[in-house]
DNA sequence: CTATTAATACTCAATTTGAGCATTAATAGA
DNA sequence: TCTATTAATGCTCAAATTGAGTATTAATAG
């Protein structure tokens, strides 16, 4: 899941319509295009000491992209990840990774080297999980789509007990009674959203032909396999390690203002954040710097450049960038 | 690595003196005994949906445990991780898991079923890294032994920038100058020791014949390949859970009192906590309920019993355990 | 010259945290 | 029975952190 934030919006590398080679002519036909795909490839142990370094050379192989920071994030291996495995094919394990791309470095990876099968591009985070987005306030398709779909869903469970369940975990997750919104759910909702077969992979990989036609930008675009899911675990990963580790400077150039910086982090979190407050934070945890420069193509007064102080990743355990409530009011 | 807690001591289940079979008389041949090892098995996708599914299946098979909690820790898929690599074995790559055994049903294992290979048994965590216990104050091995050993390993680096980097990285992870423990950073502390030729493990993976017989209890009980790392990585990522996730729970039996309570977290910790605080944040938090009954054989007054309050899972994000405050008063 | 967009400084009340004192209720041993 | 000991439990208080502003300053676009 290689990661950038460019003109205030999270993105995500992305190689563009698969198609799944496989099964031929048989009911799980419908199912052949898997949409938009993680960047993904073997892990060949001859080649590379870890699996991190055969994930760096694999990635500069089939983009420009150098990466930066890189984490491990999950390692996937239910079965029914690859739908080909139902005509024979192998149980794959993916390792899943995340990474983070300085906005400065992600040169469009579509001039890829020499590489047939490799045109990614950047996509917008939340094309794929609309529901994420709370930066404009409570994305309007939560109560006029997700909502009633997923309260139907509660009311088919075969017992009380399930019922119940469902509707505790929907409230959770979503917080629809308690008008709650915890930005780190992520995964808790999409994997809610799949058992409604509210996402079309729901649909899909249960052999279901027909595609969802209605609502679409509500339902986020679907991708291959399990990569939506892996996409949703990845950005609640995110979501969390931001506010204790400074991960979100892997994401920035070397100079920004405050507000670029808040932009990111807003980007990501997906709320809006009281901005002095923000401000306060980020300095008196001391971690970033002045550069003297100045901004001027603010559209208001200049705002002057910081950059990330390096230091504070051995002086202690730097803290990261705590969400300072989020902005209930201007 | 499966975790309970007994008599105040954090346990980890270990199948133990495991042999190595492979090398046959080669300079390598004084690493082939291993030391305890982390229960571990073989993963095989025709039997099993998924791989938490496996995982728990084999260990039911190998003792009589039920897990309880389980989450996914980490993949490690490092070359070298097992030695029998060099003689042209296999490249494994392990995903390992977490799981946490309440303490009544963690029934010694070593009543295994009709199993000759499995001898498995409950051993204190801090065994395999005493450096991490500081209930009794800081251990009196980090100052004697740890702080002179890194310090001299510092100073080895071959250009001035490295020594430099590895003198902050210690100061870091250990505190020395700063007089600050932070207890996650387990994996990092172990790292540096690992690196530094502290521990067994270090010398074995380099082929070194000599094993270390001066200040044993200090470098702790070797293991198997690199399964003290994969301890190191629980116990970190095991202290941070604790505080943002109600998992101890998991650990204790049915009701319990809260100083039984504060006694596991602190047993995991590794610190000290303020008896009152820690009651303070436990009842606030709305995480446990009295029974009504009283535990008598206390040594002084006798103390409510409580349980858990299941339901919090689903009412809200339920917070976990802060450690409030290291106590360094009484 | 003015409206607009931000940056930046400062305030203030509510909460949370860290540390401790005091009181109560049992048990073990003299 | 009396006393020392071990804990449980109740309560206080100051310091630090957080949430939510108000006010002021400095640019640009029209």
């Amino acid at each position: 899941v290689v990661v950038s934030v460019t003109n205030d919006q999270p993105r995500l590398l992305v190689v563009g319509e698969n198609e799944i080679s496989g099964g031929r002519g048989d009911s799980a036909n419908a199912s052949l295009t898997g949409g938009d795909a993680l960047p993904y490839g073997p892990f060949d142990p001859t080649q590379h000491r870890t699996l991190e370094s055969g994930l760096r050379a694999w990635v500069s192989e089939q983009t420009e992209l150098d990466l930066g920071y890189v984490e491990q994030l999950y390692t996937f291996g239910d079965r029914g990840r690859d739908p080909r495995e139902r005509q024979g094919g192998p149980r794959l394990v993916s390792v899943g990774y995340l990474a983070l791309v300085s906005e400065t470095v992600s040169v469009p990876a579509s001039n890829a080297k020499s590489n047939a099968t490799s045109n990614a591009t950047w996509q917008n985070w939340y094309h794929f999980l609309p529901w994420e987005d709370w930066r404009e306030g409570a994305p309007l398709i939560l109560e006029r789509v997700i909502e009633p779909h997923l309260s139907a869903w509660a009311e088919e469970g075969e017992s009380e007990f399930e019922r119940d369940t469902r509707h505790e975990r929907i409230d959770l997750a979503f917080g629809f009674t308690t008008n709650s919104w915890n930005e780190k759910l992520v995964l808790e909702r999409y994997e809610l959203l799949y058992e409604a077969g509210f996402v079309q992979e729901s649909l899909r990989d249960r052999g279901c032909p027909i595609a969802l036609e209605s609502d679409r930008a509500a339902r986020g675009r679907a991708m291959l396999f399990d990569h939506r899911r892996i996409a949703a675990t990845a950005l609640g990963r995110l979501r969390g390690k931001i506010e204790y580790r400074p991960v979100i400077f892997e994401l920035m150039a070397g100079e920004f203002t405050l507000l670029q910086l808040q932009r990111a982090v807003e980007a990501l979190a997906g709320t809006r954040l009281h901005k002095q407050n923000f401000r306060r934070l980020v300095e008196k945890g001391g971690l970033v710097e002045p550069t003297g420069r100045f901004e001027s193509q603010t559209g208001g007064r200049p705002a002057e450049q910081f950059r990330f102080r390096r230091d504070v990743l051995l002086e202690r355990l730097a803290p990261g960038v705590k969400l300072p409530g989020r902005r209930h009011t201007t």
